[in-house]
DNA sequence: ATGAAAGCGCTAACAC
DNA sequence: GTGTTAGCGCTTTCAT
């Protein structure tokens, strides 16, 4: 580590340490040949302040956690992007933090972040629990939920509104012509994704008078190989479906594949709509029919509102809703066979994997 | 923020502020009674260390820089998550950051973790120039590649053997009776991942006679989009193909896309090999035949071997290779439909993204 | 315009 | 065992 110190550029430039700090912060207010000895000093030692002594002092450290909850998921690469873009506008740096939704892990990066001075907090997609806010309290660090909200703490928030969001997914399928729908859902109890999703689902099938479906509902916990056996349940359970709604583009990808070792054509004989729309959705065949989010507006709107908290700057909005976007490709379409001209689904659970 | 200090804690707990600073540090070196004032003094008051002030003491961020070129490959998700488990494992904070290739960002990045004190940085992937070694030169930070390396610079760095592995592929290809294969290339001159799966290719082609085929190659740069177009030149140019080896998973997904969607079935038609071992890979159709790199490992090695770098310890060995292996799913099979057998393929640009 | 000195919050000698 | 004190590297009064 290069440990040559102010002092030592002092020493060189044959000037005093506060000469050499103003050069660096207010250089108009020193004489030009001193300036320059100065400048040549620091460029022969090849001087770079310490953050920590500066940190000390402006008690700021121009730097934001995140939290994400699982790093792996291609629905954060934008995010991420997005955030960073601001960041950098704002003049911030991004300590990205993967949880892998750990409760420990979540707890010990919030106070691993506070000690390191972060002057805010970006908390993604994970639920807000009574321990996480608790810690989020005691750190004293301001915080914004992206892709996630807290009704109960009044955090605030930035997010697409999902239950309108999955109602028009399932409007699309309706629309289509499609009667017997069933819904890939994230495991209950989830307040963020899972039960507004579902909520949505289940108000488009009432307002298309069909609320008979409303039951043909099946659970996984993010994971491609999840929604891969939670179809063959699904489709065990219910196989007049002709249309299935994945909470998310994973989830669909899963559907399909456990679809296509079936037999079953999608979207020929089961139509597939997802969510999100991850780069991947544009990346498979079919490609994915799917609900748009800005993941990359949402990122930068996080980090502008954090900036905004950390100036203590007021807030238009607690909680921002930003909009969402059906996207219609190649993975959804008109019902075609029906259930009873479908070859019979293999309900063994596949082990390919 | 939450801003009592030491003082305020040793004020409360009527002790000097040493007393509370052992009960941090060595809490066995104070008597029992006063112990138990203070952590009772600093739980009322939720007193928590500043960072700043400990870093200027102990010269040590416990903290790693780490340099992606591109979070939205899912490539790194399971080589962050290795160097986070290490990172736990030694004490180490990450901070993760997303260069997009963009040199200006490389370098600015160096220079921001350079002033924020990590303790070692971790570069992936990307093509170490005499810039960015300058600045890595000049910060004085340890540095460790992953997923590349630097035999100008004599660099630490953990990979695979990428012509090695290139040459396993390609002969895979070859042993299931494949004669003329082609090649997605990423962009030359790309030292890294680009010439050597190259000459992998070349090597394998030559061993079994079939040199007139090492000109079968056409290049792309990272992108599934690329990969896509880049196919429809390479199947213009030799239509004769049944084989082609993709230098990413992403990579393969394009060319399969592209050739699905000119009607040419995989593997019937043609074989597709990919590189890399995504998770992706497993969800796509048909399930991608490739190179599995051990990403988890290489992360955790990474952060393994800059811990013994930023502990002035002495490294076994400057360049690690870790292991790959053949992973044969449904994206290769021997040759099917001859070239001639093959509908023509359209080979006007795809409008479809 | 410039230097001397105080002090940010903490740890580590060094006394006692 | 505990308190006092001297810094860590820097910015910022405050004199001059």
């Amino acid at each position: 580590m290069n440990s040559t110190t102010i002092r030592d550029v002092a020493r060189l430039a044959k000037v005093s340490i506060s000469t050499v700090s103003r050069v660096m912060n207010m250089p108009e207010a020193v004489a030009p040949d001193k300036r320059e000895r100065v400048l040549e000093a620091i460029r022969r030692l090849e001087y770079q302040p310490n953050g920590f002594a500066r940190g000390l002092i402006f008690k700021k450290s121009n730097t934001l956690g995140v939290l994400i909850p699982d790093i792996r998921n291609p629905y954060y690469g934008d995010i991420i992007r997005g955030m960073e873009e601001a960041a950098k506008q704002f003049g911030y740096s991004l300590m990205i933090c993967n949880t892998d939704r750990d409760p420990e892990r979540v707890v010990g990066y919030i106070e691993d972040l506070r000690e390191k001075q972060v002057d805010g907090l970006l908390f993604a997609s994970d639920y807000v629990t009574a321990l996480y806010y608790e810690t989020i309290r005691k750190s004293g660090v301001p915080v914004v939920l992206v892709s996630t909200e807290s009704r109960e703490y009044g955090i605030p928030s930035v997010k697409v509104d999902e239950e309108q969001a999955a109602y028009e997914a399932v409007r699309h399928l309706i629309a289509l012509g499609h009667r017997e729908i069933g819904i890939v859902c994230f495991t209950l109890p989830d307040p963020i994704s899972g039960e507004p999703r579902y909520r949505g689902y289940a108000r488009a099938l009432e307002e298309a008078g069909l609320e008979g479906s409303k039951n043909h509902v099946v659970y996984a916990t993010h994971w491609f190989e999840e929604a891969y056996a939670a179809t063959d349940v699904l489709f065990q359970r219910y196989p007049q479906l002709t249309a299935v709604f994945a909470c998310s583009d994973e989830f669909a990808l899963g559907v399909i594949s456990c679809l296509h070792d079936r037999g079953i054509k999608v979207p020929d004989q089961v139509s597939v709509i997802g969510f999100d729309n991850v780069r991947l959705s544009r990346m498979s065949i079919p490609r994915l029919s799917t609900i748009a989010q800005p993941m990359y507006e949402i990122g930068y709107a996080g980090v502008s509102k954090l900036h905004r908290l950390v100036r203590n700057e007021s807030l238009e909005t607690l909680r921002d809703i930003v909009p969402h976007r059906l996207i219609v490709r190649e993975s959804t379409g008109p019902p075609g066979g029906s259930g009873e001209n479908r070859k019979t689904i293999d309900i063994r659970t596949n082990d390919s994997f």
